[in-house]
DNA sequence: CCTACCGATCGGTAGG
DNA sequence: CCTACCGATCGGTAGG
């Protein structure tokens, strides 16, 4: 069949997505404004202007990668809870804990790179990557919500406090988690237990 | 082992704190990359080729900054510590966590610049900001080492990881703490309850 | 502390 | 997906 090559995207997901893979990787390693147009074209293998060819801008293919990091995790983390479903809070705030480092840390460039753009970019975050960001929050706010109906929260603790506190120390990993010197299971396991000591 | 200068500062003090106040509230907003030598030389009043009258290049201002950042963060917890002395462990732990949080929000621009700068900077943090960085880990070393003594600490977790943890949840804090919502002493309170329950 | 200027590089556009 | 090009801006230097 023959190539509507300079009109229609030729094959739809192929360079659309390669481009976001190796901008996720640059992105993780340098954050928004050290990555460049230019670098992500080469690693591609094209030109800088073509990628204007699949994407309106910059903020465009960052806020690609932004999103699919964050969707990333929350769909580990969703995995996870189903496969608990019915087992004691203890053990599912545990599953979602190594489920959202084992996110963070094994297919890494998307999940890392979106900490680093999201954590840096205190001015404007449009509205798609609230969105999904809001859509995993409310994930933990109702395994915290399990946590603390099942007395697993201190008195006068509030649940808010508890998921930004605990969010911020996991994805803090990212600043520090590395493979060979840390084993997420054994993470996961001792995060959960400095909450809840045996 | 500073003092460059071809003659010899003018107004000593004034100016360099001067350029270094307003470098640290635009790093603190904008991060390395985004911040540039202009902003900051407009900002103090002068010409950006004035800045090279006190400073060597953009990394040596940058480097004074998270250096500052984290010498106030570091005096701040010893300081709490200092007047703690000899109170339980959990009462010195919580002392310092609320000095840090205290540091970090309080006087913010120095301590929040330095987080994001260090944060974001993978590549090649100077000499001077891991010595410094690591001067006031020893802290967090110490008082954990005093807690886990005490018992404060399951059996089975690795001090460094609890330090890792617990630093990377007491910073994420510049991404959500808002002086209008949060109390400091409250948040304290709360996170070495999260430690050990009542 | 200034004016004047540098090469390098940025994101983005024109037009095919 | 390309070549060619744009204005804007970057950190830094010359020379006073």
């Amino acid at each position: 069949m023959s190539e509507a090559a300079h009109t229609r995207p030729p094959t739809e997901g192929g360079s659309r997505r390669l481009i976001l893979d190796h901008a996720a990787r640059l992105l993780r390693g340098g954050g928004y404004h050290q990555t460049t147009l230019r670098e992500i074209a080469e690693a591609v293998g094209i030109r800088k202007a073509s990628l204007y060819y699949h994407f309106g801008s910059k903020e465009e293919i960052v806020e690609a990668v932004v999103n699919d990091g964050v969707h990333f995790v929350h769909e580990a983390v969703v995995a996870a809870l189903a496969a608990e479903e019915g087992a004691s809070p203890r053990v599912r705030l545990e599953a979602a804990v190594r489920a959202h480092l084992a996110a963070l840390h094994g297919h890494g460039d998307y999940t890392s790179a979106s900490i680093k753009v999201f954590t840096f970019g205190a001015a404007a975050v449009p509205e798609s990557v609230r969105a999904v960001r809001r859509a995993y929050e409310d994930v933990w706010r109702g395994l915290i919500a399990e946590w603390q109906q099942a007395g697993g929260m201190p008195a006068g603790n509030s649940p808010d406090v508890l998921r930004l506190f605990l969010l911020g120390a996991l994805n803090g990993s990212t600043d520090w988690y590395r493979p060979e010197r840390h084993a997420i299971d054994a993470l996961a396991r001792e995060f959960v237990a400095l909450l809840s000591p045996h």
